[in-house]
DNA sequence: GTCTATACTACGATAGAC
DNA sequence: GTCTATCGTAGTATAGAC
């Protein structure tokens, strides 16, 4: 079907250029089909981009059910919630550096530049839940009971990770390295998880000091 | 001078749109002058787009000279750089935040994503300069000797201040706040300052395992 | 220097053949 | 469903008046 190979050049073309950026054309050209397959399909660009941004939601989502430690309870044990946020974070950045999942990042972070309806769309589904229980892997790991704090927290905490998507260009120039490195990568899961401990470490020391 | 005007404008625009998002029509309407102006000034959507990138360097270099803490030497003593290095991240944070250089945030996330010569000339100038400070004073608070440790640390580190931009409408949903809340903003400083000290001393504590 | 007028190109939408 | 052909509408570039 044309309508499937659409959506998958779709998502790259609007990750790499924007909506702007990406020409009906030159999608339609790169999945081998005409211009107005997308018109048929899809009702328009705009109908297509919105269409990239459920599937990037509804792959999200696969990627997360599939046995991956992004989708199970929060436990009460600090330390099985720390565990827990240690597999997450990993999860995260090695998952993100992926070819798949490199054409989403660029999409969602180009969508918080300008969110439109897309952002909605993806963070109303998998990636809100995401995010909510990581706040809540982060309060339950270090005892922390005020959520303002714990959601601050895991946000510097998703940072570390973020900075190698967003920031990939700089990232790059800095330690004069292609990101997609396996080794690179594996140091940057390590670095992470120490940090990661130490910060926790650290949330527990300030709430004994009270 | 519609020139000025005309950068200043671009800067915004295309950071907000990018460059293929942007119109010079609108852009010079924006300007209160006709479009050809740009031709005239710039050579044309693209020298504009350059010149903004030059400008966003050049305003970033002004910043950075003027007495703030983002541009002084290395010093050896660890509890120095410590002191260097929070307050570089204080100030990156902070000024991050302002109107004025939320402009220049998105036009430099945007650039990452997709790099262009806007990236090598913004990254040549003020910006690789930070970032390779940053590195060294991590290296000189930690007393750590492998660069590669103390780049990667630091661009984690760099990725809890990254994530208030480049992740910024997340944000927002997630903390159920504008992230121009100057008191939201003091309490990243305070919990990215806390992470830091954290980081720093478990990078302190490895080095002395060995 | 700045503006108006115009030319040219590329895009997205649409109608209709198959 | 898919393609071809065509239309209108942006967009940028350019020439020339002031």
């Amino acid at each position: 079907m044309a309508h499937d190979r659409l959506l998958e050049v779709a998502v790259r073309e609007f990750g790499q250029k924007g909506l702007e950026g990406a020409s009906t054309r030159g999608i339609a050209a790169a999945a081998g089909t005409a211009m107005s397959s997308i018109t048929y399909h899809f009702g328009g660009k705009d109908g297509l981009y919105l269409a990239a941004a459920d599937y990037i939601a509804g792959q999200m989502t696969d990627l997360v059910r599939e046995g991956s430690p992004l989708d199970e309870g929060v436990p009460d044990d600090p330390a099985a919630a720390r565990a827990a946020l240690h597999a997450m974070l990993e999860a995260l950045l090695t998952k993100m550096s992926t070819e798949r999942s490199e054409a989403w990042s660029l999409f969602i972070v180009r969508e918080q530049i300008r969110p439109t309806e897309a952002f909605d769309r993806i963070y109303g589904g998998p990636m809100g839940r995401m995010m909510r229980r990581m706040a809540d892997l982060v309060a339950a790991a270090a005892g922390v009971t005020d959520m303002k704090v714990a959601r601050v927290t895991m946000l510097t905490l998703f940072g570390q990770v973020l900075v190698t998507r967003a920031a990939q260009a700089a990232c790059a120039r800095v330690l004069e390295r292609d990101l997609r490195d396996p080794e690179l990568i594996a140091q940057f899961v390590r670095r992470i998880a120490a940090n990661t401990d130490a910060i926790l470490d650290r949330l527990i020391a300030e709430r004994q000091e009270k």
